[in-house]
DNA sequence: TTGTAGGCGTTATCAA
DNA sequence: TTGATAACGCCTACAA
């Protein structure tokens, strides 16, 4: 790669004078100017990050760190928060977690080291402590999809029980009162979260919590699946299912396929995070509609606000509803 | 953010032995290792990136960039090209293209100035000269999803004119004659690699081409709803859509299922991509395999090549090939 | 084993 | 308008 210095000696100029050709800062001879362009475009010189950098200069980028990169949920929340801040003029590194803490650190340290102006964690392999430690050397930290107390200004988080709460208190509206539950990884607080609304739920209508019904996935399709067939050789005559998540939904769908058992007819089906697809699935997925757009909106509102110190509103909690679609069946129309 | 300086004078010792020990290039003194070590953490120190020497080039990261971050398509190639490169510690760092030549120009010098050691590039928008430009100019190079010829050795893509040829071929096996084609954007290589293959499949079986029945989308959910709808006014009585990507045939299928038309029962649907959500579809969505890991797997094999000069082989072309699920029905089946 | 000095690719500053 | 110089955070020869 082409240095400044090689452009400078091309053009016979000073690197200064290229410096500020290419910045723009500073008027310089037209003659020089040109000399200076066509060297530059003779050697196919590109800036470079890695030159001077005062450490309050900014880099005009933002680093994100996904769980993982495939997937409809993170990819389209890397989609949300990249073209918010591409109209900011703002760069977007997205970096992937791998879903393990210590991929997650070893991201952080990446990022930080290549100089973004701030971080957009979902992280949720990391732990509090972490986090907080980061935030007090520095470091612009947004993070998504958890509540740390330590860190209310730092934190966007919906509202997880809500959300799984009104999903079970429709069922149970729609007369169901053996409802299933496929969870998601209990190590994660916003899987604890779904699965508090869920018994809260059953409690608010007096329908006694059986550990049966419940079983612990892994947010993923085939976990989903798995965990279906599970909870269905257990045998305890469920008429409903809640998935914490939509892509277990889908897993869980594909096993009730299988089986001959038919989506609302027999069983009904509800998911949580109204994912792009759950409108293609038949019968349409009745899912909770996490909101990402708002939550990614919020995101880089509250980075804004960090790195200029601008007072912006931010909310901080966002609230999930419920999307009625065709998944769920009144009980009475059931045949047992 | 602390600097090896602050870590040296909190630690007593030099930048140097502060950086040995960092780096574990040369033995440090047992108590000096622990003041050091101590000192790093209580100011939280991360090794930053910006001062490397030339003989320390090398940054261990590989940049991606695709032309937009959401959708199943875009993000299981990155879901795998990231895991396959950090199996070899290598970290990835994604940026997005945002589908517009601009932005894909900005994002390649971003990366490049963030000193990245290759690029993998999905870049449909940018001309052909100015990728040969860039590899001239010895940055290496993996370009997948087209052929430009002056690079053969830096190109990966599918035989996309075989890919769409079969699945016409399959169309008209099973009796449909009329056969209605949502082609992608024609300003990009692929799309017209796979509107080629329809026209070949149908001049193989004699069966004139009727424009009327061909009509662009743009890859996209949205267009492939539009297309459909505009492709059902216009009346040609086909039997069969052929939709360029699944994206578009998800879009196609909302349409029709909107219209009262019945997959495949009124009308058969085939796709191309099989994205992962194809065989969630109601029918399952007949569709031609792009055979993503593979492609990704050889993307990385071929940068390693270039990187370190090592001779392995590399496939330049894969082959999709042909799902069937359930979204083509036999044409005599079909009531007219 | 340890420290000093020089270099990397830039830009801000100052002097010419 | 231009150029020399210092600074940034790091690494590596070289010297002690």
């Amino acid at each position: 790669m082409a240095t400044i210095k090689d452009v400078s000696e091309l053009a016979g100029v000073s690197q200064a004078t290229v410096s500020r050709v290419v910045n723009g800062t500073t008027r310089v001879s037209h003659t020089k100017k040109l000399k200076v362009e066509k060297a530059i475009r003779e050697l196919g010189y590109k800036l470079s990050a890695f030159g001077r950098t005062p450490s309050n200069t900014r880099t005009g980028s933002i680093g994100i760190i996904v769980p993982e990169l495939g997937g409809p949920f993170y990819s389209e929340i890397l989609d949300n928060i990249e073209s918010t801040l591409s109209r900011y003029g703002y760069h977007t590194v997205v970096t992937s977690g791998q879903s393990s803490e210590h991929c997650q650190k070893e991201s952080i340290e990446f990022l930080l080291g290549r100089r973004v102006d701030g971080l957009i964690l979902l992280t949720p392999n990391l732990t509090d402590d972490y986090l907080i430690n980061l935030e007090n050397q520095g470091v612009p930290l947004v993070v998504l999809n958890r509540t740390i107390p330590e860190m209310p200004r730092s934190c966007i988080n919906i509202d997880n029980e809500l959300g799984s709460r009104s999903a079970i208190q429709y069922l149970i509206k729609q007369g169901h009162t053996s409802i299933a539950c496929i969870s998601g990884p209990l190590s994660e607080a916003d899987a604890r979260a779904r699965l508090l609304g869920y018994r809260r739920a059953l409690e608010e209508a007096d329908i006694a919590y059986d550990e049966m019904l419940v079983c612990e996935g892994g947010y993923t399709e085939t976990s989903g699946k798995t965990v279906m067939a599970k909870l269905l050789r257990r045998e305890r005559g469920f008429t409903a299912v809640f998935a914490c998540n939509d892509h277990m939904a889908f897993g869980a769908y594909e096993t009730l396929r299988e089986e001959g058992i038919s989506v609302p007819k027999d069983i009904s089906l509800i998911g949580f995070d109204n994912v792009n697809f759950a409108r293609y699935l038949t019968p349409a997925l009745t899912t909770v509609s996490f909101p990402i757009k708002e939550m990614c909106m919020e995101a880089v509102e509250l980075m804004f606000q960090k790195l200029n110190k601008n007072q912006t509103q931010v909310r901080y909690r966002l609230l999930p509803s419920l999307v009625v679609r065709d998944s769920v069946a009144e009980k009475s129309l059931i045949h047992a």
